[in-house]
RNA sequence: GCCGAAGUGGUGGAAUUGGUAGACACGCUAGCUUGAGGGGCUAGUGGAGGAAACUCUGUGUGGGUUCAAGUCCCGCCUUCGGCACCA
């Protein structure tokens, strides 16, 4: 007789928000617990297998911590600004505000089915005019200080989406959704300087409880790196170069320089003979797709301009080049170039036959770059003039030239990054409209009284031909008027990117309602910073870091009270079909929880999800193994109560056997230290093994089941309350405190002791616990087994005894 | 190319500071139960050999350290993820 998970499930869902058992406390002198997930964009084919999984171990944790004694805060929203629901509107007319609240609703009812422990009183939604009236206040605090400014820059064009999408949207041209083309186009687009927080961004990781990949893959991003400015002077021109070098110890060797076609100075330096062939150059370079050039393998291409500049160190007279391979956003777009000791500009040398000198020895130069800074010294490197270096070691040579470009003027330390500033706008209905007002003056902020700047009703969803957004149509709404009907000022028609609602909500759920603030100082101070953190690492550099960013600015206002939002970081793996593949429609290897938990119940699938593996694996779905965490439920249930519904009445007042003692507190132990590590899987083996044990007693002791119901309940929160309610308790188990285990009664009085023979096993023997070692060995001699080893005239030259683990006899 | 993660039975996966490899499940095999199906229960299950006791072998691969290596060190192979001319 199984136990009836239709029936339970729905009438525990009931009676959690009947009586808002999961209620944050507003004690806030209790010890706290912020426990968040990535908030779903609620999109209209619902939930599915692999968003359960980050929130059943985010629930997990909840409620062990709720048990544990924590105020816990555990709250749910939605990132419901984006794409999906604006081309849905694009393709049929429903207002995105329609679908988006039909999807949440329906996300809503899929994710309580589960049985999470959400304070629904705590929901949030970014669409929402209460929410993205914050956005938008945080958005004029940035301004404020200077981070954000508007710039006509190339963006990425796709006509297709009619987008203009972020660079992290495009990928090897094309775009990220739909892989349509992209193409660079220049326009006016809203811009946040996230490299003046670069070294913030970098220097913050290092605190962070993140997995070390994802902090890796950030610091990649930000791509700093250390080095010099080098200025050149060019000959018979007043201008001069500014270059960028990791390698100022190989300064000796640049016998050539190359600048981007970009490059503001290209016209200047462009001698009469060779301007036809670099405008054709220029040209040609502007044809060309931006995959194509940043195309790795491809041939480098480049174009001479005629004139020299002068090596500040050899005061050689070194040819400027352009050539694509140099990138105009790197750097100062112009570089120094060292063919003997770097790659790119060794293959570029020897296209075009340039100079390729050797001045760190080690390699040669004429095969290939050498480009090890270990190894090797400083040759080739003096001029009576300015400097030598000969002979040093490449570290001591970088110190040894940026001291002398220093004290000479003509360079300097310098730092460079890979990060850009990050292209805030886009040319959508769907998202936060801009506080911004343009007039004749120029760009002027809305006052913050005047929020939110609600997004209007709009006919069209379709962004104009030509680019601009569809609200740049709405002329009532674009131009703002003042009492005498005169127009003062222009809306900012662009809307903000997905990322913006979600670099902060988690500080909205501290104070959700506020109407007066984002959020209450107290309340801020109080919850941040999340204690953990639980998503996908599809948004390991992207959202992390755009959130990141905002919270330092945050925190340099004065306006938040931790450097880094989010404390401790862990990344659910996916759930592959069954098939082991990314499960997808065209594939038709998605499971639907809604059929899982009709067939065997949230509870069922809680379990499995957690029981498959390690939570940030990859791992593929096997509607099998769901099924054996189904019959372990079974079993549980069929153990504990009786055919009529009653309690089992093996379950007596009384003391129970030390075996069965030393399984429960080893369990209890077990499963809570599991339980802070993330390792859920290992925590259901222990419970099946306790279990098991428990299904084969006559008897079992009520005290132990009393404990068992509460260690169980994280997992399967139904069945534990079920459970719970037949020992005769009329409470909630939610918030019962979390059973204490000692650890002196998980210790047996006899271990099984493995005995080895050269290291190989041969016996096992029962001992008694922490048996010393003249007794066990002899214990362990008497072994027939291990006497054919040791009376086959051999001898023990030595032995090993590890208590309670094994003995090792070295026989020779 | 660079950075990161990972390779353990037929499958998902366990394995404190190096100390009985394969826990716990799935699957499979046999038996019991049932009118059948389903379900449940019992036993077995890394591979090879053997009737059995047992023996050999075994954690991607080749070395090394050690009484002892899935675990530590060095080299290589494969898979996945990220970056990709960043000077």
């Amino acid at each position: 007789m199984g136990y009836l998970h239709q029936t339970i499930e729905p009438k525990w869902q009931d009676y959690w928000i009947k009586n808002q058992v999961f209620k944050t406390s507003e004690d806030l002198k209790l010890p706290k617990y912020y426990v968040l997930d990535m908030f779903p964009y609620p999109s209209g084919s619902g939930l599915h297998v692999g968003h359960a999984l980050g929130y059943v171990a985010t629930d997990i944790v909840a409620r062990f911590k709720r048990m544990k004694g924590f105020n816990v805060l555990h709250p749910m929203g939605w990132d419901a600004f984006g794409l999906p629901a604006e081309q849905y509107a694009i393709k049929t007319g429903t207002h995105p505000k329609i679908t988006t609240a039909e999807n949440v609703s329906n996300f809503k009812r899929q994710i309580n089915q589960l049985g999470f422990s959400y304070d629904w009183s705590k929901e949030i939604n970014t669409t929402d005019p209460n929410y993205y009236k914050w956005t938008q206040w945080i958005f004029l605090q940035l301004y404020n200080k200077g981070l954000a400014y508007e710039e006509e820059v190339a963006v990425n064009w796709c006509p297709e989406l009619r987008a203009v999408l972020a660079n992290e949207e495009v990928v090897n041209g094309k775009s990220e959704i739909g892989g349509h083309p992209v193409y660079r186009t220049p326009m006016k687009q809203w811009i946040l300087r996230i490299t003046e927080y670069a070294e913030s961004l970098l220097n913050g990781l290092d605190d962070l409880d993140w997995p070390e990949n994802i902090k890796e893959l950030q610091k990649n991003w930000i791509g700093k790196s250390e080095g010099a400015e080098v200025h050149f002077s060019v000959l018979n021109s007043p201008q001069s170069l500014t270059v960028f070098t990791t390698r100022p110890d190989t300064l000796f060797g640049a016998t050539y320089m190359v600048i981007a076609p970009e490059h503001p100075l290209v016209q200047d330096l462009t001698t009469d003979d060779n301007k036809k062939d670099v405008l054709d150059y220029i040209e040609k370079t502007k044809l060309k797709s931006d995959f194509d050039r940043t195309e790795v393998n491809k041939d480098k291409t480049g174009v001479f301009t005629g004139s020299y500049a002068v090596n500040p160190l050899s005061k050689e007279h070194i040819p400027i080049w352009i050539a694509d391979y140099v990138l105009s956003t790197y750097g100062t777009g112009a570089i120094m170039a060292v063919p003997g000791h770097d790659e790119r500009d060794w293959e570029f040398a020897k296209k075009y036959q340039l100079k390729i000198l050797e001045v760190v020895s080690g390699g040669d130069v004429s095969k290939a770059a050498y480009i090890t800074k270990e190894a090797g010294e400083i040759v080739n490197s003096s001029h009576k003039d300015t400097l030598s270096i000969d002979g040093l070691t490449v570290s001591d040579a970088i110190n040894t030239v940026i001291s002398f470009l220093e004290k000479n003027r003509l360079g300097r330390r310098s730092v460079n990054y890979k990060l850009r500033d990050w292209l805030f706008s886009r040319q959508r209905y769907w998202g936060e409209p801009f506080p911004i007002m343009h007039t004749d003056q120029g760009v002027s902020p809305i006052d913050e009284s005047q929020l939110p700047v609600r997004l209007p009703e709009v006919d069209n969803y379709k962004p104009s031909d030509d680019g601009k957004s569809p609200l740049s149509t709405i002329k009532q709404w674009v131009e703002i008027k003042d009492v005498n009907d005169n127009i003062i000022g222009l809306r900012e028609t662009n809307t903000m990117p997905q990322w913006a609602g979600s670099c902060w909500y988690y500080l909205r759920f501290t104070d959700p309602q506020n109407l007066q603030e984002a959020w209450d100082k107290k309340a801020e101070n109080y919850w941040m910073p999340v204690d953990l953190y639980i998503g996908g690492q599809e948004h390991a550099v992207l959202h992390l870091l755009y959130a990141r960013f905002w919270h330092h600015v945050l925190f340099d206002l004065g306006l938040v009270s931790t450097k880094e939002p989010f404390q401790k970081l862990y990344n659910q793996g996916m759930i592959l079909g069954d098939d082991g593949s990314k499960m997808s429609k065209s594939r038709g290897n998605v499971i639907n929880p809604d059929d899982i938990i009709e067939e065997y119940g949230a509870d069922s699938m809680r379990l499995y999800e957690m029981f498959m593996g390690p939570l940030n694996k990859s791992k593929p779905w096997n509607t099998k193994g769901l099924q054996g965490c189904y019959r372990f439920i079974n079993k549980l249930w069929n153990t504990l109560v009786d055919e009529d519904g009653t309690l089992s009445s093996k379950i007596k007042e009384i003391q129970a056997s030390k075996e069965t003692l030393s399984i429960h507190h080893t369990t209890v132990e077990k499963v809570g230290h599991d339980i802070e590590n993330l390792h859920f899987n290992t925590a259901v083996s222990q419970l099946m093994i306790y279990v098991n044990h428990l299904q084969d007693c006559e008897e079992i002791s009520k005290e132990l089941v009393i404990d068992l119901c509460k260690i169980i309940a994280p997992f399967i929160p139904h069945v534990a309350e079920e459970i719970w309610q037949l020992l005769g308790n009329t409470n909630t188990i939610s918030y019962e405190k979390w059973p204490k285990f000692d650890a002196s009664l998980t210790v047996k009085d006899e271990v099984e002791v493995a005995i080895q023979v050269n290291g190989k096993l041969r016996a096992t023997i029962t001992l008694d616990i922490d048996l010393d070692q003249e007794n066990a060995v002899n214990a362990a001699l008497q072994l027939e087994k291990i006497q054919s080893y040791t009376n086959n005239g051999q001898s023990i030259v030595k032995t090993i005894y590890v208590p309670n683990r094994l003995i090792n006899f070295v026989v020779r």
